[in-house]
DNA sequence: CGTACCATTGACGACGGTCAAAAAACGTGG
DNA sequence: CCACGTTTTTTGACCGTCGTCAATGGTACG
């Protein structure tokens, strides 16, 4: 684990002495304290930054690019449980192992923070306490729709998904996807030829326009929510 | 909600005078607090515990019977995000809305707690806080294993339910289901049809018994769990 | 004993998976 | 800038699993 290691053991708790001045600004209280506390490491694309099993020591802030968390089965299906966007922290866990792998997509700037430090921080601060729980519920929340996209149809997960995404990368309705179909399928619990073969299908429509592989625009957003259901 | 109003809305400090004092019963600690701070509430077969959306202002924690947790979307389907079965908390949300409805599967005594008293308790006490983040790590867990089981087939998704209820009920090879077929399937994405089908066709291949509809014996957990993968 | 509700079984069709091939995109080095 | 090999994506043909519709059988409770 952390084979790039350029982890700074030591960390201040500058950023902590004037907190409490500002309780107000919930949501950049814990962030601040995240940015100063970690040290800054790049991951190259499809480099493990965790393992399944291993410890969590660590909780994890994407800077740049995006992350996968995954989970292969004996027989070499490969599920993945989400994905991180630049702003999004994974890696957060209760339990002392992590129950996940996570890779770098493409090539990523990740800000690692020690766990432990995290932790004695929220015993200090009830603010702090406060925002790591409201971090879990919004963890709890995606997960929990994750699962109301496994139930539907092919084309109800494609859509779920791209306005998903849409949500979460405010651009507009031009979406560049880091991820590739086999990594989308996975997601989804589908093939990547459903994918492929849904995403046209949604073309053909006029919902969706493929401007290439990657970058899809949203055409229709009041047509694909219909589909959503 | 909360129509069978029997909540006692004060609540005694009593049980967490000594809490300090043993600190290494991790578990017992929440519990207990739990238990005197609530009050017990009775719920008969199919009645709404809380509705989506209604504000959370109540933890709960089964002492007998079922609950489940569900979702209607607007085309009538349903999602089981969980059962809960005694000794297990639900309602447990970090926003201030559930996000989920509860239902009392059969006649149940439900114990009910109010949310901001646990709250405030975990404020002074790092030992509850502690607590209440590691279940809500395990319901992570829950629902994670969930999405686990909805990209499997049919049979493995009904496989991987019987082995769960299995865990969670230990009373051997017996098991005694509380809830509907229907309510199995919505809770595997399936039909009512085909998890029938696939429990007859599991006991066709011996691997369990129907000894009632409700009454499931496992008589080969090896080939089951080697379904399940 | 009768009446809901619940569970099982059957026939059939659609959706999505599998296998295979072609096409497009990408990166690398000349 | 182009030629090349690799990876990714698309498309096609076919088949299996599971959903749909419908009827029958079973169980619990008044």
């Amino acid at each position: 684990m952390l084979t790039q290691n350029a982890i700074r053991t030591g960390f201040t708790w500058r950023a902590t002495n004037n907190l409490h001045a500002s309780p107000q600004l919930s949501t950049s209280l814990l962030r601040d304290s995240i940015n100063v506390m970690g040290a800054t490491v790049p991951y190259s694309r499809n480099t493990e930054i965790f393992g399944e099993n291993e410890s969590a020591d660590y909780v994890y802030k994407v800077l740049a690019g995006a992350v996968r968390t995954y989970k292969v089965f004996a027989d070499g299906r490969r599920q993945i449980g989400g994905f991180y966007l630049p702003g999004d922290v994974f890696g957060l866990e209760t339990d002392d192992c992590h129950t996940f792998s996570a890779e770098a997509i493409n090539d990523a700037k990740i800000l690692v923070v020690k766990r432990t430090a995290l932790m004695a921080l929220a015993i200090r601060d009830n603010e702090v306490a406060r925002e790591l729980w409201s971090m879990m519920g919004q963890e709890m929340r995606r997960v929990q729709d994750h699962i109301l996209l496994l139930i539907k149809s092919a084309k109800e997960r494609v859509v779920g998904f791209l306005l998903e995404m849409a949500e979460r990368v405010p651009s507009g309705n031009n979406i560049e996807l880091p991820m590739t179909r086999q990594d989308i399928a996975d997601y989804l619990g589908l093939t990547m030829e459903t994918v492929s073969r849904t995403l046209t299908d949604l073309q053909t429509g006029a919902s969706i326009k493929l401007a290439s592989a990657r970058r899809i625009v949203l055409q229709d957003r009041g047509a694909l929510r219909r589909i959503c259901g």
